[in-house]
DNA sequence: CGCTATTCTCGTACAACGTACGGGAATGAC
DNA sequence: GTCATTCCCGTACGTTGTACGAGAATAGCG
């Protein structure tokens, strides 16, 4: 315990003349979010966040998350690697700008039929299907919990899908997260399942060890369900299932 | 596009001449779990893969994920850096030790219920129990998928808890996929949410930006919910309502 | 008893990462 | 024109995972 006790927590106040504060106190979180103006005075910016946001996002889904490094973001942009921390603090935070961005995709505007179960589901299938177009997404979002303009806005959206079932606020926000947190964790091993299943080699051996731990005889119930798999769905159709005993199993009461 | 095509997946064949593979073709995962037994020849090994996960797992338990570096890890057990590597290829590897060893915690042995509802909340219960002693798993299954014996051990109770369902083998290994996956989920939250409210400062500039959007007059749903959020549940107490919800919403008859 | 093959140990070294620093270039206000 | 301000970015540092290979320990064999 001697050397343990350091390097840990100690990330506070940034500096911060960037383009988006007010600089202030020392503490700010998302004030990201509220940047608008530009002061007018100084040189003018070369570059936007919205186009290294883009740039970042391009990245990451030809070639995934571990891609992502500020050298690749700033040579795909055309800038030097330092300029981009002129538009984010750190990558962290261009790490939420990406997965904002990405929600700008989901549609918030569209009716919603008013039957809360169906608006609930429509809500998680768009979800997956952004996933499935940025494969990085489930495991961005993992980590982090967003607060952008479209992560909120598609929020909003949910909330109101939840407006008829009269429930208190706190279980409309722990229903949502508990939707998304579904859906991230099931199209997470979507996309795993897939990327192995592109290995053949590592499939095939994983396989083989799970058929000898079977055999061993301590593990009779997997022998059998390894045995007798039954038959298989589409992914699409095992969701569906999913997400409908998740949300077919809510009650309107609470 | 032109210098974005190099540098990706082309880690294969690892060298392996270490105590856990037949040393084999080159492609060959978990081999891991079978290693047992020491050729005899050569020196004798100074430290144990126990005792080396066990270390990574105490200082991840002190200190978090981010604290387990190879260095950290090596000093920790009184071992040369490079040393490590003759007890897991990788550090990729060694977290999939460090998952497979804490759920070594989980009891495998109390007799079932009979009744598959029951004994599956239980299951949910211990994995949550679980997290909440190591609160870097969610984080760290997330990202993983193990097959380690513990882990089977573990998933073999879950399906015998299932047998009486008579579902087919696919269904059951996707319902305790889904159950592990709203667990991780879920204590993945509440582990972030007490994070956060131990800054003060964060939580309440949040709640000052989500007032600002709310008083925006586009997130009306949003405003009301942060007016009127309800009475506020214990953690145990919203766990146990959504691991209800979700396990009463499941249907036998697949 | 050495010899030798084998295995474990670990210092050194390297490439890649995030990012602090600070000098130079561009701009608007006066 | 001057000056404060803002942005651009080359250089450099500390930290990471881990490849390499020389040395130490061990067991089997003559």
């Amino acid at each position: 315990m001697s050397s343990a006790t350091r390097g840990d927590q100690e990330r506070n106040e940034k500096k911060m003349t960037r383009r988006d504060g007010t600089g202030a106190t020392g503490v700010d979180p998302q004030q990201l979010w509220l940047s608008t103006g530009r002061p007018g005075r100084g040189r003018k910016p070369t570059f936007s966040r919205e186009a290294i946001t883009a740039a970042a996002v391009a990245l990451a889904d030809a070639e995934g998350l571990e891609a992502v490094t500020m050298r690749r973001v700033a040579s795909e942009v055309g800038a030097g690697v330092m300029s981009l921390y002129s538009y984010a603090p750190d990558k962290e935070t261009l790490l939420e700008l990406m997965v904002d961005h990405v929600s700008g995709e989901l549609p918030v505007t569209d009716p919603l039929t008013g039957d809360w179960r169906t608006d609930l589901k429509a809500i998680g299938h768009l979800q997956r299907a952004l996933m499935l177009r940025h494969p990085w997404l489930p495991a961005a979002l993992s980590t982090r919990r967003t607060l952008g303009p479209n992560t909120l806005a598609f929020l909003e959206r949910a909330l109101a899908a939840l407006r008829p079932t009269r429930l208190d606020g706190t279980t409309k926000l722990e229903i949502f997260s508990q939707l998304t947190g579904f859906v991230t964790g099931h199209v997470g091993h979507e996309i795993a399942q897939s990327a192995a299943a592109d290995q053949p080699d590592r499939a095939a051996a994983e396989a083989r060890y799970l058929a000898t731990v079977a055999a061993d005889g301590h593990h009779p119930e997997l022998a059998e369900v390894l045995s007798a798999p039954g038959r298989s769905l589409t992914p699409d159709a095992t969701f569906t299932r999913f997400l409908d005993r998740l949300i077919d199993g809510l009650d309107a009461s609470g």
